[in-house]
DNA sequence: TTTAGGG
DNA sequence: CCCTAAA
């Protein structure tokens, strides 16, 4: 270990991934250190965040619906390395493993880094820069829409720098323990499994994919994915073998010709409509297919399965995983009936992961609808940009898009940093006890958590939850206003300053009996609509609740007595009592409806009921302002 | 800033 | 809860 200088790591705070749990419960936290040369971990400098911070966003920005076991986002840029918490965790000594790597000689580093760069980007854009004689990890199932291929893709992802290794990685799948190996060379002895290194020479020269064998077609799906297939079809075979040099899945099934790892064959030039388009960053250099910009051509439909989230689907609908099998026809075929979207994303998971640079005029070019616009600027593809990382808010790259007929450029950088949630920067932010502990502290948790403390005081003790089990409170959002404040600080290196809206979110928080009990009483004192009033006379001590919280609040009581009172007494079947809903008293509610009734008929007649002196007693305090 | 109303 | 228009 000469490791001579320090590297830089970004240690993932939390263990688990699960899409179906990222949301709220289990956020993905990454923490920027520095890794010493003797394999100690110290706090990292600001400089290190500065440096780092888009890889963190880059590196987590489209993942977390189809990460899944996701144990092996660990790249290194430089004297760098991110990595997880658990695999801090686990021992020092995976650390040391990645900085075996890091002590490769320039050029590789180099190519360490650009290798690393497109793992994290890679998964949702599927756009691969494939490295040495390795396109294992083209994501070229554009046209297959379900969720296994998606499995498989990010678990290709993580797993590549396991090439060597990923011809196994489809048992390996269920175990998340990774095998990191260098990516740089096809050297055996690395991985240690020689006879499951896929024959890459199989693509090298003239092939006709038709003259080959099953056999050989299914060495050059291995070659092309870097995994096995037992799949017989010819056809199938050789469609899914040209899917993957083109990363495009319209491509012909028959008549394609490889010549050195490329499709040259008839109807290649609609398979990669874009390749002249984008940046050829060391292209000319060689006739392999490593350092080739693979652009996913057809923005239509096929980037679009990786982002049709199954939040709209319902659980009913889900997929259920078959990593194992994606391979096999059957599922393209019964995708193919189905013709069914897997996922969709709400609008929700769209603007919680779109960054506010999605205004440019990326959206708006694409689509004048709103919806659709933020659609497709997230099923756009993105482009694993070697100088990205200098090119940060300066000049960004554009590409041919195809509109309607009319062909503009679009800037396609503008999206790399389309971060996480910032939600999860929030319970980041309150898990600083928890960084705290483990005496690493950057300086962006510094600048979070000094930013949080000044509003903490203000809240207090938890009350029973009304509704729903929101029994977590100390994951609570900051108040909205401070994080906005505080985002143009931390983001300041690669966002706009414009940042205000679509990137937090207020933590839930379930309305207490008492809450709504003080919003009953205020309504009745000052009236529906007097909602800042009674934000602050009886709500002075719910930080957290705004006014058109109260607002909504009410409106909510006034639907359920509609709704819940009828319902009642029908008797017949109110619903499955959710028994961790704690249902609103019925004498509330019916005050609420009282309350609603009398005010809506006493039309602007605002003077509400008189609760003895205590209104007159409430001008009072508010006019004597000056007392 | 506050309210009202749609999403 | 979020977002926005309107006041």
């Amino acid at each position: 270990m000469e490791v001579g200088d320090s590297h830089a790591a970004v240690v993932n705070k939390s263990e688990e991934n699960d899409f179906e749990k990222k949301d709220s419960s289990n956020p993905v936290v990454y923490q920027l250190v520095r890794v010493e040369g003797d394999g100690t971990l110290v706090p990292a400098t600001e400089d290190d965040v500065l440096q780092f911070e888009h890889f963190l966003h880059d590196e987590k920005v489209d993942l977390p619906s189809i990460e899944d076991v996701g144990h092996v986002e660990e790249f290194f840029s430089n004297d760098c390395i991110l990595l997880k918490k658990s695999d801090l965790e686990d021992g020092t000594s995976k650390l040391k493993t990645k900085e075996l790597h890091t002590q490769k000689s320039g050029a590789d580093l180099e190519e360490n880094r650009l290798q690393s760069m497109d793992d994290s980007l890679s998964p949702p854009s599927k756009c691969s820069v494939v490295h040495g004689q390795q396109p294992d990890k083209f994501l070229t199932e554009q046209g297959d829409n379900d969720i296994a291929q998606q499995d498989n893709a990010s678990t290709e992802t993580t797993k590549s720098t396991v090439l060597n290794d990923s011809c196994n990685a489809e048992k390996d799948k269920a175990d998340a323990c990774s095998r990191p190996v260098d990516d740089t060379s096809t050297e055996p002895s690395v991985s240690g499994v020689n006879s499951s290194v896929p024959d890459f020479s199989i693509l090298r020269g003239e092939v006709r994919l038709d003259d080959l064998t099953i056999r050989e077609l299914q060495e050059a799906f291995r070659a092309t994915f870097g995994r096995q297939t037992t799949v017989k079809d010819k056809i199938w075979l050789k469609r899914r073998i040209t899917m993957g040099l083109t990363n495009s899945c319209d491509v012909p099934s028959s008549g394609c010709v490889v010549k050195d790892y490329k499709i040259v064959g008839k109807d290649a030039k609609q398979d990669m409509p874009n390749t002249g388009e984008i940046p050829k960053i060391g292209l000319q250099a060689t006739s392999l297919v490593r350092d080739q910009i693979i652009y996913p051509g057809n923005e239509g439909d096929s980037p679009s399965s990786y982002y049709h989230s199954e939040d709209q689907q319902g659980s009913s609908k889900r997929f259920k995983r078959v990593p194992i099998h994606n391979d096999e026809p059957q599922v393209i075929l019964a995708e193919q009936s189905t013709n069914k979207r897997t996922r969709k994303p709400t609008k929700r998971y769209i603007e919680e992961l779109t960054d506010i640079e999605t205004h440019d005029s990326t959206g708006k070019l694409s689509s004048p609808a709103k919806g659709t616009a933020r659609d497709e600027v997230l099923l756009k593809p993105r482009v694993a940009h070697f100088h990205e990382a200098e090119s940060l808010g300066t000049t960004y790259p554009t590409r041919k898009d195809t509109l309607g007929g009319f062909s503009v450029h679009v800037p396609y950088v503008s999206r790399t940093r389309r971060g996480r949630p910032r939600k999860d920067f929030i319970s980041f932010v309150d898990k600083e006890p928890f960084l705290e502990h483990n005496g690493v502290q950057t300086a962006v948790e510094m600048t979070l958590a000094k930013e949080r403390e000044e509003g903490n005081h203000v809240r207090k003790a938890y009350e029973v939850p009304l509704s729903v089990n929101s029994g977590r409170g100390h994951i609570e959002a900051v108040d909205r206003k401070r994080i906005q404040n505080l985002q143009p600080n931390v983001y300041n290196a690669a966002s706009k300053p414009k940042i205000k809206r679509g990137l937090t979110r207020k933590h839930h928080r379930a309305w207490t009996l008492c809450e709504v009990m003080k919003l009953v009483d205020g309504v009745a004192r000052f009236g529906a609509g007097k909602w800042s009033e009674i934000r602050k006379l009886s709500f002075s001590s719910y930080s957290y609740r705004t006014s058109v919280d109260l607002k909504d609040k009410w409106r909510n009581l006034i639907r359920a007595t509609q709704t819940q009172l009828p319902a009642q007494k029908d008797g017949a079947c109110p619903r499955k009592i959710n028994p961790s809903i704690i249902p609103i008293p019925p004498s509330i509610l019916l005050r609420v409806k009282e309350l609603n009734e009398l005010q809506s008929q006493g039309g602007g007649f605002a003077a509400p009921v008189k609760f003895s002196g205590q209104n007159s007693k409430v001008v009072q305090e508010k006019g004597s302002g000056f007392l």
